[in-house]
DNA sequence: CCTTACGCTCTTGCATGGCACAGGACGATA
DNA sequence: TATCGTCCTGTGCCATGCAAGAGCGTAAGG
């Protein structure tokens, strides 16, 4: 095998396919839509088709591709309704989240939001979107590690992975003053939530989902669910 | 090699094999934590490795087998622990589909579940308790079905799959007086559903799947690793 | 010119066989 | 007898080959 290069032969090669093609996907290497061949992937990861067919299948149940049967597998573009709906399990868990940290009392997990708060709080001053949406992002994982909920945990990863949402953040946050209302709706969250204040913090917290919703749904260019960017038509 | 059966060729293979080892597991047909081999469901199934390999790893992600490199297939067995976790999610997810059903206004799953109350009044005033336990998961069904939101209803199945719950909603109903309770339950939430009250539905629909869960874990056994109890079909 | 049907190619689905590793049984040695 | 090393078996993992369905270009017929 001349494929001695930097793939980890740790593990199995399919752990590592699956983990490089979510990667990609939800990063948005590859365009929404686009066809992925087997035989290509194998090539390109020094593999035969087996493993990259097996990593194919599991991505498909984790809803990021679409294998049609003997046509070819597909990587899935959410239309605006799915990604409506997305947001609703998001602010469901996330709401969720808030509630269960609140009734923990306090653990370690808190003590890193207060300090992501206190670097959020820097990074929006310095007007530095680009950390800010780092932080954003930690502060919600911390929310659900929080929770010390294993299901809630392995459920809102698959939603955020078909939401591709580290590509969708930035687009949220690029709405003039959405950063420094974002930051502040954290801080009541975290309030309430030292108050062990569950019901209220679960409360704020899905009322900052849905404002997120809709400073990203506004952010949209363009509804194209399914558009199929033509093949230039001859 | 009992093949030539009623195995259809038409379906893809693995998808067949998939069905019937989920309906298996969620049945009880296999006693948790049992070992699954590949090479005796492919010679059980008529087909190769491949596709069974293929089917086990798509239950793996279900949540329904866990597989140890090198070493096995299992079926899962959910610790005390995970039911409880897979019960938050369940609170969740059906507050959440009464809060979106009350807000839909009248479609055409609230007749139904009209109807079906109305049937389950009658199950619970003969006693038929096994009527009963068919009609508790159509009316939760029917709640998913009313919200209208297909992630919130992936998600619902998958939570039910790794619950195995039509095994346990016979458990829960067990107790004493739990049938007449869950059914004015149903009521209530009903006619806050009726009335458009999506707050109130959501929270009375909450504290009607934790009632549930009380009435299950009241009625498990012991917490013991596994407990092969055998079929109670009667 | 338009419609229809053929056939080619590309794709995935499945079968088969070899390989590497984990776990346990067995036997040799102190 | 206790302990350690070795072999054996069972399992998942991967490579390769063949078969079949789907899509599409092309050519023949009206």
């Amino acid at each position: 095998m001349n494929r001695a290069k930097s793939e980890p032969k740790n593990g199995s090669m399919q752990a590592t396919v699956i983990a490089e093609m979510r990667r990609r996907i939800i990063k948005g290497d590859i365009d929404p839509g686009a066809p992925l061949s087997e035989f290509a992937l194998a090539e390109e990861f020094g593999v035969s088709r087996t493993p990259v067919r097996e990593a194919l299948k599991q991505l498909q149940t984790e809803g990021l591709v679409e294998i049609r049967p003997r046509v070819g597998t597909f990587v899935t573009t959410p239309s605006r309704r799915e990604i409506t709906e997305l947001f609703v399990m998001k602010e469901l868990i996330e709401g969720a989240a808030a509630r269960l940290l609140a009734q923990r009392g306090r653990v370690p997990e808190i003590d890193k939001l207060e300090q992501n708060l206190r670097e959020a709080d820097e990074a929006v001053a310095r007007d530095d979107r680009e950390r800010y949406a780092e932080l954003v992002q930690e502060f919600h994982d911390l929310l659900i590690a929080g929770a010390d909920n294993s299901k809630l945990e392995a459920h809102y990863r698959m939603l955020m992975n078909q939401l591709a949402y580290s590509r969708l953040v930035n687009t949220s946050l690029s709405q003039p003053g959405r950063a420094l209302q974002s930051d502040r709706e954290h801080h009541i969250v975290l309030e309430l939530i030292l108050e062990k204040d569950g019901d209220s913090a679960e409360h704020v917290m899905r009322e900052h989902v849905r404002a997120s919703r809709r400073a990203l749904l506004a952010g949209l260019p363009i509804s194209g669910p399914n558009e199929k960017f033509g093949k230039t038509s001859s």
